[in-house]
DNA sequence: GAGTGGTCTAGACCACGAC
DNA sequence: TCGTGGTCTAGACCACTCG
């Protein structure tokens, strides 16, 4: 473990168990060097990462601030992998409906940049929250890569064991939202009625060297679904 | 302006100029310092920025690479402050519906952090794009802080106006976003059927200091409106 | 093993905010 | 004016990738 990421995952945790509020101000930058026994860069970088994370603001010439939203039950956007933190208080089941290897569709293979005869696991899921449908989910992952997988690991976080059990590192990922109306099958699966709102997503997840290893479409019960993005504007 | 700052904008445009696609390896960092004049960590810290705005992605032992997403036409979640930026090549136009000041909500005055009966400046607009209807926003400026507006003002950018008239600096925001079905009055607006989907998105904007200074809630129109998040995964 | 990006240090100096 | 965070440097050393 990095220097930087161990203080960042203290801190956090400081700001936890002290149950720190929105604009709460945490030591300064002096204090946390000499605590932690590093130089300023090294604690720089590990605010700057909880800074993305959205747990803190810095503001100069004052000091560093807890940031906190205050809303539950909403789905992160940012992190990457599944719901596991943004609902951990929340039970989340799976039922897989179809699992198979197939060649990809058109659609499939320009977004996971694979020829057209190129095999990828298919993988059709349900995935309930609390007993009800939360969404549905049509995955394409390209075997080249993913080189197996079985109902038992797909019943379960695929992310999980595509990190420990195949030793991939994911990296970044490209979101693409809207809202539509489901059709007929979608409804079905999710417990509503065709022509109901749903939010569509499709993303795309690649591998830390750029490679793109999955491809996901997934349909969101309206009811049961919402979502939160902590945004910054550094950039200009 | 700073140099590393400088420099992602020079990178940046390097890109652009040589239509540079996903994958295309960028100089190494060595390179780069001795081209720019600066040390490791200011090319590092640039690079990084450049990262954190999806332009680039960095593989260790390899090299620096483009990042593109692929798609046009969809609105950043992340670029804080309007559509300016993802729909630049987009003609949006802005109708005022209603511009007056007047005492919070409820809801308005929890999510500005301010009491009942401070002063908001409440404007509802109707948002289109190339003469389509794109959304339906009603926001909640904190008079103490966003002291004067005009229906001018209104009617362009107002963020801009913040920026530059008011001398403010925009820092952090916190999006919630969900689909729901539109209410006759909001159907009306956007020239829809009432129980169609809409997206539907509520915004709390921050200072850099990290006071709240707009609370804003925008319905979509679904067939003109489509969204786009680069997320990476750093933070574990 | 050569090439390349990432971490970390110690310290000088700068810019903003609050009093 | 002082306290505080931000920028920038020069350089040592580490860790990953690839041929």
């Amino acid at each position: 473990m990095l220097k930087y990421q161990q203080i960042a995952i203290e801190i956090e945790k400081f700001i936890e168990d002290h149950t720190l509020q929105q604009g709460d101000k945490l030591p300064v930058l002096e204090k946390l060097m000499t605590q932690f026994e590093v130089s300023k860069s090294t604690i720089t970088k590990s605010l700057d990462l909880l800074e993305k994370k959205g747990v803190i603001f810095q503001v100069r010439g004052s000091g560093i601030f807890v940031r906190r939203h205050k809303r539950k039950g909403y789905i992160s956007l940012l992190s990457n992998q599944g719901f596991k933190e943004s609902l951990e208080d929340f039970n989340i089941t799976t039922k897989v409906i179809e699992l198979e290897v197939r060649k990809p569709t058109q659609e499939a293979a320009h977004n996971l940049n694979i020829e057209p005869d190129n095999d990828v696991y298919y993988v059709k899921r349900v995935r309930y929250i609390n007993g009800q449908t939360l969404c549905l989910e049509e995955s394409f992952y390209n075997k080249s890569i993913i080189t197996y997988l079985n109902k038992e690991i797909v019943s379960e976080s695929i992310f999980n064991y595509i990190r420990e059990g195949l030793g991939l590192k994911v990296g970044f990922s490209d979101l693409y939202l809207r809202a539509d109306k489901l059709k007929e099958e979608e409804a079905k699966y999710l417990g509503l009625k065709k022509g109901e709102p749903k939010i569509y997503v499709e993303t795309i997840f690649h591998l830390t060297n750029g490679q793109p290893f999955d491809f996901s479409k997934v349909s969101y019960n309206y009811e049961q679904s919402q979502f939160f993005i902590q945004a910054n504007s550094h950039f200009l």
